[in-house]
DNA sequence: GAGCCCATGTAATCAGTTACATGATTAC
DNA sequence: GTAATCATGTAACTGATTACATGGGCTC
């Protein structure tokens, strides 16, 4: 079975709590897992295939509801056992591509304002995540009492707080530096 | 040709200001630019087979200087222009992956040591980056007013360094934090 | 003689994205 | 009626990693 492919154990690990839906799960993933590793169903539904293939996972399809077709994967035995020893397994792959870096590296060949304007927009668009991470760990902090597994969401949230607001640090830096360069009068 | 494949872009880039051999390529994105976009032989050799069919770059051998056959590599005016097109379109893609916050946020189903083993062996890593992005930051501060250029490989560190930074601190509130749960007294 | 760095490349595979295709239900 | 959301999937392609293969020169 697969050794290091991240999304069977993603899958597995929200299948691990409770049973999904190939819709449910990129569900979850969008909200929760995604700012961290995203998935889309071009990934979900061949490997929910595969896990079913190989007996981690098992499929039924309700017909409740009213509603389209659906159906619900649940973790077998195996399937907690698989997961519970990749857990266990050291981390190997951190995993970065800032394609504003790159352009930024080469950033001498356009103006000043291009330059400006690329780290602004950044700003902005991490400034939109960074306040959803400040919700959801808002949140978070009321009902980190009720679940064990709270606390672990709220290490991820707290990790996504702390790196975007490093960003926009950063932006803010960076706008500066790039002024004082091209603007001193 | 390619639209948005970046390794092509990094490489133009990296041509447009010197002739390189693809192992120097590779030398430069090592110690520059993986931190925040990393490529390895595999993508770098084909691309510039497909760079050179697409008379973006041109090759010639250097017999010189006693080692191996070297091959190396010049930008074409037709490259530097589709580089130049290239820095000016908006960036699209942010993206990354840390397998640490997966595990993590799946870590109620592992133990408390290993959950914080794994954080404080992240710390360690992030640690050693981060010393290795403050002495370039330094260097870098010594030659700022030499070339353009060192200025945007001055922001990129800036960002190096404000991240790995974040990473320190976020590993040590989440220490602070699992202890404070699990060994409380 | 061992190990490291220089140097180039290919082949196989895996991971991930995008586009396509379909169709029901719900809310406005 | 029309747009959004629910729901599932496939096919084609691109991007990226890993393993393999080869061989010279330099230093200890």
């Amino acid at each position: 079975m697969p050794k290091e492919n991240t999304t069977v154990y993603i899958i597995l690990g929200l299948l691990s709590h409770e049973d999904l839906s190939g819709y449910d799960i990129k569900k979850r993933i969008d909200h929760q897992i995604s700012f961290f590793w995203d998935i889309g169903y071009g990934q979900i539904y061949p490997t929910l295939s595969r896990l079913v293939a190989d007996r981690l996972v098992t499929k039924r399809t309700s017909e409740s509801s009213g509603g389209p077709e659906k159906n619900l994967y649940s973790i077998t035995h195996q399937g907690r056992e698989v997961l519970k020893e990749w857990l266990k397994t050291p981390v190997q792959k951190e995993y970065t591509k800032y394609e504003i870096l790159v352009k930024l590296f080469f950033g001498h060949a356009v103006s000043f304002e291009e330059n400006k304007e690329r780290i602004e927009a950044f700003k902005v668009r991490q400034l939109e995540t960074l306040k959803l991470m400040d919700m959801f760990k808002r949140n978070l902090e009321e009902v980190m009492d009720r679940e064990e597994e709270h606390l672990f969401y709220y290490l991820t949230v707290l990790f996504g707080e702390k790196i975007f607001q490093a960003y926009v640090q950063w932006a803010d830096e960076a706008v500066n530096l790039l002024e004082a360069r091209y603007q001193k009068e």
